[in-house]
RNA sequence: GGGCGGGUAGCUCAGUUGGGAGAGCACCGGCCUUACAAGCCGGGGGUCACAGGUUCGAGCCCUGUUCCGCCUACCA
């Protein structure tokens, strides 16, 4: 016989059947099996990654989706990875090398590179590890990373591809500069903050007159780089200044007045300075005027001798400090204003980015867009929850060119050529000899590397083997599902479907199921500086992986932001044990059990058998539609409410007094018992993994995992509502009986006589078809039920739908408590029916309401007042009882 | 500036087509009832942010206000 501890053990369980599920290859997609395919791509963790608890959600969600899909039958790929992440990798490798006392400068690239790639091969298969802690169903074998042979080709074929369809262009435009990380970034790697800053007002004067204009700056410093002054045309102020020059303070220089309709008047002075070389707007004007370029900064940031002697050599920052100082000593500066406006921030290292004037490769985004923003539009692709779909579109309509060139070491170096002799670029897939145009040999590659989100637009292809055709791609191309949170929709999802169709001819997924983010109990996000982590190795190791991933998925609502509170987990460590411990209870009555978890006679049944069989249907039923919907929460709690509230709370306890009536009782309960069971942990499995397969593997059944049985199917048959409700008149009058037990502070073990009075001859029947189980559950020593009842004087009683409950208490009644009791149930009824009444005689209602409702109301009321005589005439003899 | 999400019990949150609000935790009372004290039984607790509107009927639909959070933007 089997026999559990009183307590479940997580942490043993949990590592064994990690091994047993990944040595059984159980987790393998086969991609000649002929079944349905279901299919995910991993969000691939950066090789730099430690589990948070976001990637401790992300992936319980998909792992839920993966479990199901694979077992309802479908032939389930969940394709694992992890992502280069160029930035933030060479970050980590250079911190390294700065506490060696070295850098990457001193190693050289080809050094640099390789010692990245070590570190990664030590390193990066930290999280994968972790992932499989979480029981991460996913395929191993085809593991693959953004920098592997596989996938750089694709990144170079598609690079290559969009090169020759004029889709990827190489020029000098502003671009966001890290001088930190000394390299360009895409628009959306740029964090915009708030920052309490300062408009410094300058006076620039007119050239050849004491006459000046006053120009309003957040960032004075880049006047060096000024190359006019610009007013709008229709702006009164600047009528006569028509053509008129300027004198750059500080430098001299002579710059023109121009004129543009960018120019917002109310703002500052309404004159601006333009500096073409280092901001976005400015850049455009120059461009509208041909105007000079003046780029006063070096790449860390520091300002070069185009600033001036002065200034020369300093940083950004202290240039400003020293500039406005002597602005002010100069009578330049007129005045220091405070404003509140966003700067925006390196989204690696939080360094304040420059607008910066350089040569930059770009994917013309506008025409990649179009195909992708119809799909989502036609409902070839559809996000849930549907409200971020106005967010997609809305970005993708306004979406601008995407810088990808990155002046970084780690990645995939652009595969274009210069011609050090012509100056000819070529772009092409196989590192060409000589130069297409003048066959010099003199050819060298760009140093730039793409941006990390470039290789990952590709994943959901590039992973299955493309550009090679291959049956993976066939089989499980587009994928089924994406699953991710919000804050990557830009820099990854909409890149994926552009690319998707691009080179696919098909999306590159089915739905995009987008989560929210993961809050402290505090609701801040969570990070390191803050102190504030939620660690889910922690946790797991506390609570158990199975609590950890119920928990999230229990959160995963579709709406807001989830404050992880740790209450909750430990409540689902609970429910672990509850779960547990009902099985023990279980495994505790099989010793002379012979069948299997298939139940093979219904003949046999009782009516609580037959009841937990319809109910069990109505939480598959729930569970799978939930799921269906990704309504995580919805199938998490149909499940633990099941197993909790009707398999513990009211089946097993139904059941005890059948195991120990006639062996035919016993084997059938057995039956029933090991049934639900078996079929309540198929239905948790995708939710609690482990624990499910430790108990299930106790079960007799033959088959190798709970992970690859059959998932249970709703089935019309198996619901009987006659027996649901038979049920809950006997329920009922079982929680009336400790109602009114717990009300009057009877003492639990005092047995009690019960009478039910009812006209109803068939709840008579019922009644007494089940006196055992209510004599074992509310613990009644007789009972009597039929229409002919008198009720003691000293009695306390309530009344139950058709039925009077009465419990004679001879000696033992509190009259006080009764009375309390049945003045508290007579308040809440005349509350019920005074709003029933004036709904009922209100004519609008009853003309316009259909029919069912207002017979529902009519047929309350009916009963309310019913039950309100009664109780009024209960009532007076305990008055009378306590005079 | 534009957009999105949220405001429901003391706390954390559900509430799927509009028909008088639920869970977990916390709280109160009673129980070692031989599966489980990480448990069992019973109980109290809500002007569903505010103001209007539509409707016979609104937590749910519409408008406005307010507070919180987020996204986006070329506010020098």
């Amino acid at each position: 016989m089997i026999q559990l501890d009183k307590q479940y053990e997580p942490g043993e369980v949990e590592k064994r059947w990690g091994k047993f599920w990944e040595e059984k290859n159980f987790f393998h997609a086969d991609e000649t099996r002929e079944s349905s395919a279901f299919s995910i791509v991993i969000p691939p963790p950066n090789i730099t990654g430690r589990l948070h608890i976001g990637h401790a959600f992300n992936n319980t969600l998909q792992d839920i989706l993966t479990r199901w899909k694979r077992m309802q039958g479908f032939n389930a790929l969940w394709q694992p990875g992890t992502d280069h992440a160029g930035i933030a990798t060479q970050n980590v490798v250079e911190k390294q090398l700065h506490a060696e006392g070295t850098n990457r400068q001193d190693l050289g690239r080809e050094e640099f590179v390789r010692r990245v790639w070590k570190w990664r091969d030590e390193s990066g298969g930290t999280i994968t590890g972790q992932l499989k802690k979480l029981g991460c169903s996913l395929d191993w074998e085809r593991d693959r990373f953004t920098m592997d042979e596989g996938l750089s080709k694709a990144v170079r074929e598609v690079f290559v591809t969009l090169y020759e369809e004029d889709l990827i262009y190489k020029g000098d435009y502003i671009i966001n500069w890290c001088p930190r990380c000394h390299t360009a970034l895409s628009d959306l790697e740029v964090e915009h903050q708030d920052t309490q800053g300062h408009l410094y007002h300058l006076k620039y004067p007119l050239k050849d007159s004491e006459d000046f204009l006053v120009i309003a700056t957040t960032r004075p410093e880049t006047m060096l780089g000024d190359t006019a002054v610009a007013v709008n045309p229709e702006d009164e102020r600047y009528q006569g200044h028509k053509g008129k020059k300027l004198m750059l303070p500080v430098l001299n220089r002579e710059i023109p007045l121009i004129e543009d309709g960018y120019v917002d008047t109310t703002f500052g002075t309404g004159a601006l300075k333009v500096t073409p070389a280092h901001d976005p707007n400015d850049f455009e004007l120059g461009q509208r005027h041909e105007l000079e370029t003046i780029n006063v900064m070096n790449p860390d940031g520091t300002m070069n001798s185009l600033a001036g002697s002065a200034y020369e050599g300093l940083d950004r920052f202290e240039c400003r400090k020293k500039l406005v100082a002597d602005l002010k000593e100069s009578g330049v500066l007129v005045k220091i204003e405070d404003l509140n406006h966003s700067v925006g921030h390196c989204y690696r290292c939080r360094t304040v980015v420059e607008p910066y004037l350089s040569k930059q490769w770009f994917v013309d985004a506008k025409t990649l867009a179009k195909p992708a923003l119809k799909a989502v539009k036609d409902g070839s692709i559809k996000i849930v929850p549907k409200f971020w779909e106005n967010t997609y579109f809305d970005w993708m309509e306004n979406i601008r060119d995407w810088c990808i060139s990155r002046q970084i070491w780690w990645g995939h170096q652009i595969p274009a050529w210069n011609c050090g002799d012509c100056g000819e670029i070529i772009v092409a897939r196989e590192t060409p000899e000589s130069c297409t145009a003048c066959s010099s040999k003199n050819l060298v590659q760009e140093t730039d590397v793409l941006d990390t989100w470039f290789s990952s637009a590709l994943w959901p292809f590039s992973t299955l083997g493309w550009p090679e055709k291959t049956e993976s791609l066939k089989r499980f191309y587009p994928t089924s599902v994406l699953c991710t949170g919000f804050d990557i929709l830009f820099f990854w999802v909409a890149r994926m479907i552009m690319m998707g169709i691009k080179f696919m001819g098909d999306v590159p997924f089915k739905d995009v199921y987008i989560h929210a983010l993961i809050r402290d109990a505090e609701g801040q996000k969570m990070s390191k500086t803050k102190g504030n982590v939620i660690d889910p190795l922690e946790v797991m190791e506390k609570y158990g992986t199975d609590a950890l991933r119920f928990t999230l998925a229990a959160f995963a609502a579709q709406g807001r932001d989830i404050k992880l509170a740790e209450d909750r987990i430990e409540g689902y460590r609970n429910f672990c044990n509850k779960l547990w411990n009902a099985s023990r209870f279980v495994f505790m009555n099989l010793e002379d059990y012979k069948g299997s978890c298939v139940l093979d006679n219904t003949n046999t049944l009782s009516k609580p058998d037959r009841w937990i069989l319809s109910r069990l249907n109505q939480a598959t039923k729930d569970v799978n539609e939930a799921l269906e919907a990704f309504r995580f929460n919805d199938a998490a709690l149909t499940v633990y409410k099941f197993i909790w509230n009707e398999y513990c709370d009211w089946y097993i306890e139904l059941a005890k007094p059948k195991l120990s009536g006639s062996p035919e009782e016993r084997a059938a309960t057995q039956n029933v018992l090991i049934h639900v069971l078996d079929s309540a942990l198929k239905l948790l499995h995708p939710f609690m993994p482990f624990i499910t397969e430790e108990i299930w593997q106790k079960l007799p059944q033959n088959e190798n995992s709970i992970m690859v049985s059959a998932f249970p199917e709703f089935q019309e048959s198996q619901t009987d509502e006659e027996i649901e409700k038979e049920m809950q008149v006997i329920m009922e009058v079982i929680t009336g009986i400790r109602n009114i037990r717990g009300e009057m502070n009877l003492n639990p073990g005092l047995k009690l006589n019960v009478l039910i009075k009812t006209q109803n001859p068939e709840i008579q029947k019922s009644l007494l078809d089940q006196v055992d189980y209510i004599r074992e559950l509310a613990r009644v020593e007789r009972m009597e039920a039929g229409s002919n009842i008198e009720k003691p004087k000293v009695s306390a009683s309530s009344v139950l739908g058709e039925m009077d409950l009465i419990i004679p208490l001879e000696g033992l009644m509190d009259f006080e408590e009764e009375r309390n009791r049945v003045e508290k149930e007579l308040k809440k009824i005349e509350k019920d029916l005074i709003f029933l009444d004036k709904k009922l005689s209100n004519p609008n209602f009853v003309k316009k309401a259909p029919a069912e409702v207002i017979e529902k109301d009519e047929h309350r009321k009916t009963s309310l007042s019913e039950k309100q005589a009664k109780l009024e005439i209960h009532l007076k003899t305990i008055k009378q009882g306590l005079c």
